[in-house]
DNA sequence: GGCTCACTTCAAACCTGATTGATTCAGCCA
DNA sequence: TGGCTGAATCAATCAGGTTTGAAGTGAGCC
């Protein structure tokens, strides 16, 4: 892999797992792998002032890990189809197991 | 999955998370990805400070994430046989893969 | 022994990202 | 329209992890 395309991947990893890497984030994603909740709800669930839940709900949306949809007053929010497939393949040692399943 | 139980996988995994989610220690991951390699090439390969580099070798250590080995003057970093494993396992949609298999 | 090399540890400065409080926006109902 | 509610944004503060420079450890070489 050339070191290039080496920065690139790890600078689009990186910005994955540090959207996971907060317990805040975290949780969230914990709960609506349970299915799409609204705000309301993951306020309820996740138990954070709402600006501050609303700002990480933000990074989700950033990192493309959650889509919304206005309904109303409220907003939903879903994990996104390819969210787990992402996640692993910004792990460090993704590569490894690409190689291992390549064999 | 009970309040409690839900807690403590939560802590356990971002405790893993917040280990890869740092552009030094992902690239020490990456790389010894590769195999086995002593500090002296990890520090041409990530080209830092040798006690930076020290520092995050001991967050990766204590995470369990890599196994070290003296040999005579240098330490070889290996990476743990599991690593791939259990961080899938700590992502905050694993559990979300893991009913789907189980179904 | 004294010396160098490879690596680690320590304490302090730094800096990015999380948190807070106030404000703004968007939709609903009387 | 005015008032209310759910949600998002903004600027400022705070905290914790990263980084730095210096000192320390342990193994080999002369």
């Amino acid at each position: 892999m050339s070191p290039e395309r080496r920065a690139a991947t790890q600078e689009a990893s990186l910005e994955l797992l540090a959207a996971v890497s907060d317990p805040v984030r975290w949780a969230v994603l914990d709960r609506l792998g349970d299915g799409t909740r609204c705000v309301c709800d993951l306020r309820a669930l996740v138990p954070v002032a709402s600006n501050l839940l609303s700002y990480h709900l933000k990074v989700l949306r950033d990192a493309g890990l959650v889509t919304t949809a206005r309904r109303g007053r409220w907003v939903d929010y879903t994990l996104a189809p390819d969210a787990h497939e992402r996640l692993a393949a910004a792990l460090p040692t993704a590569a490894l197991i690409r190689r291992a399943a390549a064999s």
